[in-house]
DNA sequence: GCTCTCACG
DNA sequence: ACGTACGTGAGAGCC
């Protein structure tokens, strides 16, 4: 990257027209132009190309890629044929677009479409919006653009493949044509257009335009004078086609006042994302431009030069502090500590600061000087963070409190793209084109060799440099979500929410280790007793926890029937145990063994082993790890405690209020996720069953087995039924259903093309769902939740199989994350308005679970289910569902 | 570290 | 024809 100021430069490009021209350069050898995935590459190998040459010849600072948004705009509306004649766009081309979409964001480049316009459209709109602030230049392989051309605006316009390019400045079109750019639209108008279908004048070409445009100026001057022309075919011809020119002048001419969504500043050039172009490049099999980057070497040369970039850095001291501090403005804040989990690691050292200055310390007692407590109480001090919820964390166990942490790093960077999900701040950085930090794994170590650097001027380097890095990326992330339109799902959720899972995480949940310790020696003799049966069926002793040696006793000792068989050997899941459960009573036995060791060892032992001294378990919720938008709970994980079997269930027994006469109290959402799906679809059917409060998956039986009263809904029926429903929102096939279930292939199929009959437009949603991501790249969720789906358009079954049922899932378990996340942080704030004792404690996907006193459980009753089912409004009621009780395993 | 198994929504 | 349900975390064995 230069280093040098450079003037400023707007570049638009027609995405749609260049990127069909590079299809078009390669065309003969568009069989052999495909990645090892089969997808064919030719255009966008020579769009890559034709970027790489147009960046290094035209210098821009700012650019845009415009691409149309579809066949409807505003010009088939007044002339439906308009571009008619266009045959069907090859699927060859079709599949490619997404990926040069791809290559743009990993050059950092902005590319953008707006539903109703095209791409000239916003090409016009945006050179226009630039006509006084830099120079433009446009290119296109359309010469239509020509008319844009100005003072400031050159247009190229593609020859020959796309690297040979006409220059038009109005000088060259007055040279070439002999009128000005603005009479481009009058020429137009009337010879009309074969390739975009509008008429024009008839008999009148490009010739005969151009004599009339000389003499008149305009068609409204050619019109005024059009009764003194002598008589002629001509003239009889401009008479009948009045309304044909007017309309073709209005449909050429280029709309430079399109509502864009987008404005000059958000073409900036941001850097180029090294990382992703490589893996780019290599998804490509793009081997020369790979060759071309001299990988390895230009990653470390990156790196080497970033690092020994010098930035301003010096310790803190009690002396320097209120310098430190002595502006308000926005300024990094990093705290670091050297493990994962902040509820038991101590912090290492801190930095703060802005680029013209970083301060750094590893003394934890300077946070506690007034003028840095206080700065960092301050919400208008504004503090870019990586990670707000451990810096919360963190901050809270050394009693400090913060706030006003206006930019996480880490949350944003997982709502632009949930594959960043990297915890790594170097890592991060680095995926968005940052290279001056390292990341925590090449400073600390890893496993036992992790340590400080015994050089305390490493440590603080580190510190700052992850400060700088924080500070730097914020401007052009926080522009991604805007452009992204994820900024409220930023601002009002996750940020928010961070904070409200610092406080669950640091309440904790009371664990009563007395009675895991007791139900520890039940379960031990229960498993000594059922191990030596084991051993007498078996004839010999053997390692029961070893699905190798089980699977050597079973099938070639006991020459039990081989069900299933997995990459190491034999499968002995409880699925292939089950089918075998009638030919052994040693079956039954090692399938109770291995139940009771599962809730020895990961329940019993496994919470034992967290519970901290305060005799709470103090889960950290991961934020910005799942593909979905759901949370996950770690160490412990609290979202997956037995519930489903009496013996499991009562593990939930140990989980206990916080003071005596407290109770756990508990709410649901009654299958959110189906209701989810009867909103986004808008399936008149399934809103229907849901505004009338009748039971799903009944009414979905008597649907699918064609009964006409609830009454004839047997158990078996509804138990098939809820197994479709569910088969739906994880992206239904026929295989899974049967395999689910266990009925035949045909019959579940029979079962789905039921299904889809009764409710018509969740069919519609899925197949419009699948087709737009294909468009996109990707999907969304109610509140702009964004899941990319690279394999949507793979060649490789499975792989576009699994993306396609990605696409029906995501939007609908993501979308029932967005709900709970809003209710969770609508419901701390109500808990605080009311100022109850009453704590939110878990969040378990679609429950919260809570504990207060006793005499609060009437209002809890009353306010939990209300702020949850209003947490948003769908076009179907949420139903919450709330229980309470001595301990977890009581409030169901 | 990977694989298998199984706990949850 | 292809072979799968969606999203997670943890423990145990084995290398």
């Amino acid at each position: 990257m230069t280093t040098e100021a450079q003037p400023d430069k707007l570049l638009l490009l027609d995405g749609n027209s260049l990127a069909f021209r590079a299809f078009f350069a390669l065309h003969n050898s568009l069989d052999r132009f495909t990645n090892s995935q089969g997808l064919h590459t030719n255009a966008i190998y020579t769009f890559s190309n034709m970027l790489d040459s147009l960046l290094a010849a035209e210098q821009p600072t700012h650019v845009l890629v415009a691409f149309d948004a579809g066949k409807t705009t505003f010009r088939t509306e007044m002339f439906p044929d308009y571009k008619g004649n266009r045959s069907k766009t090859p699927t060859e081309f079709a599949e490619q677009l997404p990926y040069i979409n791809q290559l743009l964001d990993a050059y950092g480049l902005t590319h953008y479409q707006l539903p109703n316009y095209e791409a000239d459209d916003i090409i016009g709109t945006l050179a226009q919006a630039a006509a006084d602030k830099m120079p433009v230049t446009v290119v296109t392989g359309d010469r239509d653009l020509t008319q844009l051309t100005t003072a400031n605006t050159t247009v190229k316009v593609t020859i020959k493949g796309v690297n040979e390019l006409e220059t038009y400045t109005p000088e060259h079109v007055r040279e070439k044509l002999g009128i000005d750019p603005e009479q481009i639209v009058d020429l137009k108008g009337l010879m009309g257009d074969t390739s975009d279908n509008y008429p024009g004048v008839t008999k009148v070409g490009e010739k005969t335009a151009l004599k009339l445009l000389k003499q008149y100026g305009s068609i409204a001057g050619l019109y005024e004078h059009v009764a003194e022309m002598k008589p002629s075919k001509l003239k009889e011809n401009l008479i009948n086609d009045q309304q044909a020119a007017l309309m073709s002048q209005t449909l050429a001419r280029i709309n430079t006042t399109a509502p864009l969504t987008i404005d000059l500043a958000a073409t900036n050039r941001r850097p180029v994302d090294q990382t992703a172009l490589i893996a780019f490049y290599q998804e490509m099999d793009f081997k020369s431009k790979l060759a071309k980057m001299d990988l390895g070497d230009l990653a470390d040369e990156n790196e080497a030069d970033a690092a020994e970039t010098p930035i301003k850095l010096v310790e803190l001291t009690r002396s320097n502090l209120a310098s430190a501090l002595a502006k308000q403005q926005p300024r990094a804040f990093d705290l670091d500590i050297l493990g994962d989990n902040y509820h038991v690691d101590t912090p290492v050292g801190f930095a703060l600061g802005t680029p013209q200055q970083w301060y750094y310390s590893d003394d934890l007692s300077l946070l506690q000087e007034p003028a840095l407590s206080q700065w960092l109480a301050d919400e208008n001090q504004l503090k870019y963070v990586f990670d707000s919820k451990k810096t919360d964390v963190l901050l809270a166990r050394l009693d400090l409190r913060i706030a006003g942490m206006s930019f996480d790093l880490l949350l944003v960077s997982y709502l632009l793209n949930t594959f960043d999900n990297s915890n790594d701040l170097g890592v991060i950085a680095h995926l968005h084109g940052y290279a001056g930090v390292q990341t925590d794994l090449d400073v600390y170590g890893k496993g036992t060799k992790r340590a400080i650097p015994t050089d305390y001027a490493v440590l603080g380097e580190h510190l700052s440099r992850k400060a700088q890095a924080i500070y730097q990326l914020q401007a052009q992330l926080t522009e991604q979500l805007r452009a992204n339109d994820q900024d409220q799902l930023y601002d009002e959720i996750e940020a928010p929410l961070a904070l409200v899972l610092a406080q669950m995480e640091l309440a904790g949940i009371t664990v009563d280790s007395q009675r895991l310790k007791a139900m520890q020696q039940d379960f031990s003799k229960t498993l000594t007793e059922i191990e030596a049966l084991i051993y007498q069926d078996a004839g010999h002793e053997f390692n029961i926890n070893s699905p190798k040696q089980l699977g050597v006793v079973l099938f070639e000792e006991l020459k039990l029937p081989v069900i299933k068989k997995n990459k190491t050997g034999y499968s002995t899941s409880v699925e292939v145990l089950e089918q075998l459960q009638k030919s052994h009573p040693i079956i039954e036995r090692i399938l109770t063994y291995r139940q009771i060791s599962k809730l020895q060892s990961t329940y019993i032992n496994g919470l034992l082993k967290v519970i901290h001294p305060d005799h709470k378990v103090h889960t950290r919720y991961l934020q910005t790890l799942t593909q979905t938008g759901r949370l996950s709970s770690v160490d412990p994980n609290l979202q997956n405690i037995p519930v489903r079997l009496p013996e499991g269930r009562k593990i939930r027994q140990a989980f206990v209020p916080s003071h005596p006469d407290w109770e756990i109290f508990s709410s649901d959402y009654s299958q959110v996720e189906l209701r989810v799906l009867a909103h986004v679809s808008g399936d008149q059917n399934m809103q229907a069953a849901f505004k009338n409060g009748l039971d799903i998956h009944a009414n979905t039986a008597m649907k699918i087995f064609g009964l006409t009263d609830p009454s004839q809904v047997t158990p078996d029926m509804r138990r098939q039924a809820k197994a479709t429903n569910f088969g739906i929102v994880y992206g239904i096939s026929d295989y899974g259903l049967a395999k689910n279930i266990g009925i035949s292939r045909p019959q579940a199929a029979a079962f789905i093309a039921a299904y889809f009959e009764q409710y018509p437009d969740v069919q519609a949603y899925i197949k419009d769902i699948v087709a737009t991501a294909r468009q996109q790249g990707y999907v969304e969720t109610i509140m702009h939740r964004r899941r990319y789906l690279p394999d949507i358009n793979a060649k490789n079954f499975n792989l576009r199989s699994f993306a396609e049922r990605t696409a029906m899932n995501t939007p609908i378990q993501g979308s029932a994350a967005d709900i709970i996340k809003v209710a969770m942080i609508n419901m701390q704030q109500r808990l605080t308005q009311e100022h109850l004792q009453a704590k939110m404690l878990l969040q378990v996907h679609d429950e919260l679970i809570f504990e207060a006193p006793t005499e609060e459980i009437p209002l809890l009753a009353k306010i939990v289910p209300q702020v949850m089912d209003s947490a948003v409004s769908l076009d179907v009621p949420l139903v919450v569902d709330s229980a309470h009780g001595a301990t977890w395993y009581d409030a169901k």
